[in-house]
DNA sequence: GATGAATGAGGGTTCATTCAT
DNA sequence: GATGAATGAACCCTCATTCAT
């Protein structure tokens, strides 16, 4: 019998791997030869997990989106109080976006833009389930604090759109020049904001 | 000098011949041969107006950019009335955003992509440039509001930016997905969030 | 010793699945991992029974011929008479050509270019052995007509390779255009042909 | 304005080289490489006259079928006697058989192998056609025979396939075992065959 | 003995760039 | 100045073979 494998742990390794590389060197520029040296495997065992490059790069990003929303989830549950759940959703994303998922941002840029050309395929149609399904998450948010009167009435899918965006814009500023944008202010700013735009001040 | 007028005439056709099939293909999976044919000129002749492919998209990336601000530029001349320029300045990016501009931000992710990656180099120095110059003249704006007791007290610099990345999110969002994002009402909404959120009534 | 015969018969039976891969896909375009999978054996394992890709290949091509060449001896024993030999000859290709051999012949097309090529090696050597001794068992029928005077003096060696060119040739036309060609009639009218061409009359 | 060159001639030139190599090494054992240096271009160079190595083998084939045809059809113009037809076609395959189409016909047989397998696609075809038209040929002189009494009464669409069948069956042998087989002696005893099989004797 | 995971040499193809005309 | 024919470095992927288990 060969040698036994966990394919599977494998496999994420390899895409972990791939993930550095395509952050340093973009997606486009990453040779395959790259990538299996990086993952410490011949070029050809590349090829006994994934069929091809594109397998790979849908799948490292298909990887770091599962990873996110997996912590988002879990912080969400923690909290109860819908106005408590929208700071919290903002505070996750600054953690997620503190921790390595800068490297994985790099990469998503990348499929962003391959995305917003091939509308109608697998990786967009990835993408633009993340952004739907993260704008429905906020707009229930959002719904639950109107049911309780706690913020003045809003179109909350907009409002969730403009939450989305406001995380995804600062992101890619502070990712581009992080010597001038202080997230942590930045974000407690938006809070702040948000705060005062929505919320029903008691008396 | 009726020479060097056609000369850069001509580089202004190629370099729109180009934007329009980077749009269309990717940065990446653009062919020479393919602007050349765009541009209705021989392959040859491309380098005889630009150095390589890189000074190519480059140069496209610039002159969208110049277009653009050229008109945040007008518009906000008109308007005096400093929060008034802020709202100015969302409605001038809905339009621009509304205009072929589309097509061009399809480029702008593939280079915002490159420049994260080169963060020394001369094509993220124009992206950086850029941003800063926005986010300066937001600040301005809104000093010249603080200064007139429009509204509240805030970091102007981080609302600067907030302000920019909320604007580039939507945009995002609604590249990928049109049919969803209503870019005239989002647009209007946050200026609502931001007048809510910063402005002092008056009574 | 059980263990030989079993190893020789998981030998032919690995060259049977190869024949049928072979025969399916084309000698060039057969990967090792498919005849394994066809045998219904590891890759590996096919090493335990050839040296290389080319053994098989050549390994497969005898096992094809021995079987077709211990069908003509059997048929050939029944007949004694040498005119009737020859048509018997005839006849019994025209049962092997109808039966599996049509996959079998695709590879020895293969086989053949091959051989053609590198016509020193053992590749070659078999097929030429094959053709010599097939030449050689049809002259020496011819020469015993001749003894008996039975065909018209002709120059045996020659009108043996004649016949079996004839019936190469046919099996050429046939394989490829099957609808066109009606192998049973053109077989009894080759053998009409060479009867009138050689045959002496008896009053 | 760029270099001049007369693209069908250099096409020429290419596909002879590739027909050199491709007969020295086999169709599947040439690399594009091999071909380049044979005509003395750059690799890059060969996909500028050719789609890929499938249209260098199919387009040399046909550039070797091209020849032969326009050979045949100019020898047989110059009889007219049907029966003497009959042998001159022969004699014309001699010729081109001892001309350099005895490296044409190495790569034939690749094709004829590849065509046998893929037998509905282009390739195939071409092989199909050039059958089809060669016994169409033989038979309307067979049938021309037939009808000025010059031979008995046979299925003559059977006996153009005879015909070609063994000129293709000699032709194989020959190659293999050129020097065993007296491919003059051959086809002049196949014509004395073919007479006397055929012919009625006038008294 | 049997296996299939791992490998890397090798080949087809692409495409930015050059340069003779 | 303009062109496109020519080029070859570069890259993705295949697959025969090895070898640890």
């Amino acid at each position: 019998m060969p040698r036994i494998v966990d394919k599977e742990e494998k496999r994420e390794r390899i895409l972990e791997a791939a993930i550095s590389v395509f952050a340093k060197k973009g997606t486009a520029n990453t040779k395959m030869a790259e990538i299996a040296e990086a993952a410490e495997i011949g070029k050809g065992t590349l090829y006994e997990y994934f069929q091809n490059k594109e397998d790979i790069l849908l799948s490292a990003f298909m990887y770091v989106l599962k990873k996110a929303e997996a912590d988002v989830s879990k912080k969400l549950a923690e909290v109860h109080e819908p106005l408590e759940k929208l700071t919290a959703y903002i505070l996750v994303w600054k953690d997620i976006m503190k921790s390595d998922f800068k490297d994985h941002v790099e990469i998503m840029l990348d499929i962003w833009a391959e995305s917003i050309r091939h509308k109608e395929e697998t990786t967009a149609a990835g993408l633009n389930r993340i952004y739907r399904e993260n704008r429905l998450l906020i707009k229930s948010i959002l719904d639950e604090c109107l049911f309780q009167e706690k913020i003045h009435p809003v179109n909350t899918g907009i409002v969730a759109s403009i939450i989305i965006g406001v995380l995804d814009g600062l992101l890619l500023q502070w990712i581009m020049q992080p010597e001038i944008i202080d997230i942590d202010e930045s974000l407690e700013e938006i809070a702040g904001l948000i705060s005062r735009g929505l919320r029903i001040r008691e008396r």
